[in-house]
RNA sequence: CGGGGCGUGGCGCAGCUUGGUAGCGCACAUGGUUUGGGACCAUGGGGUCGUAGGUUCGAAUCCUAUCGCCCCGACCA
């Protein structure tokens, strides 16, 4: 440990906000390089290779095999596919000596599509799962939370190569099993949830999310059965109609000033839910872009995911004063549904029972009441736009829905044909004909996977590493080094654990204890050894577990195998299923 | 890119409003006293105040530009 590259910091870096970032700096495992852009430290560099490891060991035991692929790529291949120009900024590009463009690669699809479609050409040749553990580059728009979301990490990608359906089908399930073992096995506790597909492209997809109130995701899931979503994803279900109340006369109000739900509200004496929002979109396609008017009940959100699939666009973005203006006539704030025209108008699923409604009145400072659907406005589409909340029923059992947050540490992809298509991967099949290739992308953010450990596995002193990926088991702290009784029993307990195939580390410095003892805590070893006078006395040595903080006066000679055992209690245990009877997510 | 904030020894900060030639704590080095939860005393090394211009007798401080970093939003492993 004297010779051990690993500077730790009293006070916490001005830059870091999250607890992982915060305690990862502090504990030496890491240290920034530029923004989003980091160097991992001897003690960083063990926990990512212990992650890798066990990432490898499972993806060769569900048909994988390794190949490394370049991270520099020519600009040919994603002109091939599209997405030199669709990709965006988000594409790190570069020339080379002779201006030819070149790229560093955030993905893989189109190396591999391109390896494939050289080499394989008959369906003997399939099935085929190839996977690599590389270093990325993204130029993120922002990046941020430290080792989160980063510019530059590595990744283990597996692209899978089917003949059919039926056989992508298998490969998803397969990787489905693998990223359930690989998660469970680095000892996080995490959720799969359905997802969206995203920029990636394909159909089907799950992400898997360990679990953190620091995560940026947002999940929605249900107690009762197994659904588990994403907030983008996530479908609310049918809500029970309460039509009880008479409509009354619609009336035109003043609202002077009053914009916000809040305000309109409290200055009318009503609920959010007597509300209907009425928000525009500028919904933009590839050759054009157009307004569209999104209506939702007050006290709901309007999910742009959803929104984005059902208009069929690129993507959507709230609309400035102008457009609004444009479109309603009126300034923000008072936009509504009753009169509207020239614009696509689609409403929510709860908003035609709200009954004897607020809305805008397309006016400045003018709201209407007492407005019902079908009598005073009408939609072109009623489906579900609005994120799920806390409560709503769950769309398979009708159970509440819960929600938490967690981190997307990896993401399964069933990609079909897209890139076989556009690159022109294709195989002989046994009926003689050219087939496209079925393809299938998953991912696991190695770096981002460490700093999801650390959000989920901390205390106030620091991290505390499931034993799985912990850099060393054992940290052994003579109370003062420079005692020979100490040191020797220190080292001689070193030899025997290092021999026993513990992974340890001593803390040879010449350090007062508390320094010693601070450190261990900071970055996090499950267990400590101290070798000290006051169980000395007794000829014993202390054992401490860092996650419970409790100790145990062991006699010499049993530390070994208690060790050993307390590292064996530490690993989660498989139970070995490969019944898939746990993946009813797939249906 | 839009909005907000910050750049002063390795880390955390003060000084800037009201210009006068840089300071505190931690860390580091040496010596001593200490030694079971981030010790104490003494001494010492280290900063062209992000960079470039400008104003001024004089700029960390005022002005302009520029670069970098962090946070909030659209993206994603």
């Amino acid at each position: 440990m004297s010779r051990l590259f690993a500077p730790t910091l009293r006070e916490v870096p001005a830059e870091a906000e999250v607890i992982s970032h915060q305690y990862l700096l502090r504990a030496g495992y890491i240290r920034k390089t530029a923004a989003g852009i980091y160097s991992y430290l001897p003690l960083g560099w063990r926990v990512l290779r212990k992650i890798e490891q066990i990432v490898r060991e499972e993806m060769d035991r569900a048909g994988g095999q390794e190949v490394f692929l370049p991270a520099l790529q020519p600009a040919e291949i994603w002109q091939e596919s599209g997405r030199w120009d669709v990709y965006g900024k988000e594409l790190f590009r570069l020339k080379d000596r002779h201006e030819r463009d070149f790229c560093l690669g955030p993905t893989h699809e189109e190396i591999i599509t391109d390896l494939v479609r050289r080499e394989i050409s008959s369906y003997r040749d399939l099935p085929k799962r190839l996977y690599q553990i590389q270093t990325k580059a993204r130029d993120e728009i922002r990046p941020r939370l430290g080792l989160i979301r980063c510019r530059e990490f590595i990744m283990k990608d597996l692209y899978s190569f089917d003949r059919d359906q039926a056989g992508l089908e298998e490969s998803y399930q397969a990787m489905y099993r693998a990223y359930e073992r690989i998660f469970r096995r680095l000892g996080l506790r995490f959720k799969v949830v359905e997802a969206d597909t995203g920029a990636i492209g394909g159909k089907d997809s799950h992400e898997f999310m360990v679990l953190a109130d620091t995560g940026e995701g947002v999940i929605v899931y249900c107690e009762a059965c197994d659904y588990a979503a994403n907030l983008e994803r996530a479908v609310t279900g049918e809500v029970v109609p309460d039509l009880t109340e008479p409509a009354k006369e619609m009336q035109e109000v003043p609202t002077p000033g009053r914009h916000s739900v809040e305000e309109v509200t409290a200055y009318l004496g009503v609920t959010a839910e007597r509300l209907v929002k009425t928000l525009i979109y500028r919904a933009i396609y590839r050759d054009r872009e157009e307004p569209v008017a999104v209506l939702v009940r007050g006290d709901r959100d309007v999910n742009e995911t959803k929104l984005k699939n059902a208009v069929g666009a690129l993507f959507v973005e709230l609309a400035d004063a102008s457009l609004v203006q444009e479109v309603t006539g009126a300034p923000v704030g008072f936009a509504g549904p009753v009169g509207l025209k020239n614009v696509r108008i689609l409403a929510d699923l709860e908003v035609p029972r709200v009954v004897n409604a607020v809305v805008g009145g397309n006016k400045a400072d003018v709201h209407l009441i007492n407005v019902n659907y079908g009598r005073d406005y009408q939609a072109g589409e009623v489906l579900d736009l609005r994120n799920a909340a806390a409560g709503d029923p769950c769309p398979r059992c009708g159970a509440p829905l819960q929600l938490t947050r967690g981190i997307e540490v990896g993401h399964i992809f069933k990609l079909g044909t897209k890139y076989s298509e556009a690159l022109g991967a294709t195989y002989l099949g046994e009926d003689g004909q050219e087939h496209y290739i079925i393809m299938g992308s998953y991912g696991i953010g190695i770096p981002r996977t460490m700093a999801a450990a650390v959000e989920q596995n901390h205390d106030a002193d620091g991290i505390i590493w499931p034993f799985p990926i912990a850099p060393y088991h054992v940290i052994i702290v003579p109370v003062n080094y420079a005692v020979p009784e100490q040191q020797e029993l220190a080292e001689s307990l070193y030899r025997e654990l290092t021999a026993a195939g513990v992974e340890t580390i001593i803390d040879d410095r010449d350090e007062r204890a508390g320094v010693k003892f601070k450190d261990a805590d900071l970055m996090g070893f499950p267990l400590r050894i101290t070798v000290g006078p006051r169980a000395l006395k007794e000829g014993k040595v202390e054992l401490r577990r860092r996650a419970d903080g409790s100790v145990m006066l062991l006699e010499r000679s049993e530390v070994v195998a208690k060790v050993k055992a307390e590292i064996q209690a530490g690993y989660p245990k498989l139970e070995d299923e490969n019944t898939g009877a746990d993946i009813g997510v797939l249906g």
